[in-house]
DNA sequence: ACAAAAGTGTTCGCTATACACCCATGA
DNA sequence: TCATGGGTGTATAGCGAACACTTTTGT
């Protein structure tokens, strides 16, 4: 099985902590034996080429189980970036021939992001670096580009499929939904209104349960019924 | 300047003819000397291969200007197709082949959907053939899911960006622009409410002009006004 | 008692939707 | 004069936005 040196996927894998917006990067000077002081970082998005017989869609998910372990976990392509001038700063075409060990020109590549709940411990610890999203270093190849359309992506598609609930843990509180909804759209909410609107939303279910040991009046938990929300969806597109 | 048998671009360009959406498809088979009258129609998208060197877009618009002489249409790319079973029947490979003649195993297509005034005499015409959206018959490789995809995003970016006067005349009646958002929308619209709605977008100006020698009373024109778009885009983008 | 976040209602303007008739023209 | 599509207004329901205070807990 060899892999095709002309295509490629990247993943941007956005992770939420409650505070703020991460987003999944990797030192690829980590593992080099020299320098290991002062090496600069160079930081990347996490990729690959596409071997010769895989579906593009296997090749991201191949990607996202290799650094994570995780499988089943939402992911979409969202936008090739096919520029042959990707790969021109001399660094990175140098690195990507050392890594592939192939000769390499140009490479068109299909980019993912995907949305884990990063409250779960991850195989990856100390491999990687969960940067937030906001004021990111300069990255290599274009994957700075990529990340801010990666974003955009996430900002469009809030609205139309239920992706907070993929970065949040399974019981959540009303305020850690309204923080993920400001930090994605970039701006504040109205927390009576926002409760107003969800409270609408049959898809959201309030458990019995409440926080505990908190110095404030404990917040309410609830958590999210894919089943109710494939329903109701279901019924809203065949109205139409 | 060689063509890279791995990255492929197709375009699915709709045209609107006043009645219904229209897209355009190639016949590979017109051409063959062999069996001229009982030769099968064979269509596909339009596309090609991408130059060793090319910008993905560029390739894509290489396509269209190719095909009708058109350039700076709105040409926008939707979605990636590599699944390696995208070739999987035995006449599209070897049509493939002959017309490139390399060896190919697998090619990654970006689909890019395009929007073109169809009342315009293009110097494709004979060459190629405007089939209605729906009831396409079976099309090459994968490209029925191709159109299919195409024609969703075309439904959702219909809110969102001012797409039907890219299908429509530079003068258009009311009527006309309702019947597309008909057909992309796939549902009827109360005439009414849509003129209201149209009467308070600042970027769609009446003409003075009126439809002439009609046997009724005759539609005003009207047309879009692209400098008045975005300029209230721009602010409504900006007060967010 | 205080600090800190949870939770709660009302008003107003806008928008979406439903619905029926007269008008201008060519044939 | 008839057939054809053009063009018009009103009422109602629901939604988004603005806005301030009380409640519950830990310290």
């Amino acid at each position: 099985m060899k892999l095709n040196p002309h295509v490629s996927v990247d993943c941007v894998i956005f992770g939420f902590d409650s505070l703020s917006l991460k987003v999944l990067l990797i030192d690829r000077n980590l593992g080099l034996k020299t320098n290991k002081q002062t090496a600069p970082k160079s930081l990347k998005l996490p990729g690959s080429l596409v071997y010769d017989d895989e579906d593009i869609n296997t090749a991201a998910n191949r990607v996202l189980k290799d650094l994570t372990g995780l499988e089943n976990i939402y992911l979409q392509q969202f936008h090739v970036f096919g520029s042959p001038k990707r790969l021109n700063k001399k660094e990175d075409l140098a690195w990507l021939q050392s890594q592939t060990k192939m000769k390499i020109n140009r490479v068109v590549t299909i980019a993912y992001y995907s949305l884990i709940k990063l409250h779960l411990s991850l195989p990856c610890e100390g491999k990687v670096i969960w940067h937030d999203v906001m004021n990111l270093p300069e990255l290599a190849f274009d994957h700075n580009e990529i990340v801010q359309k990666g974003l955009l992506t996430l900002r469009l598609e809030l609205n139309n499929k239920p992706i907070a609930f993929e970065l949040l843990p399974k019981k959540f509180t009303i305020r850690q939904l309204q923080k993920l909804y400001e930090i994605i759209l970039g701006k504040n909410l109205d927390n009576r209104n926002f409760r107003k609107s969800i409270s609408k939303w049959e898809h959201i279910l309030s458990l019995k349960e409440k926080e505990m040991k908190v110095a404030h009046k404990p917040a309410q938990y609830f958590k999210f019924d894919k089943r109710i929300y494939n329903k109701m969806n279901k019924e809203y597109l065949t109205e139409q």
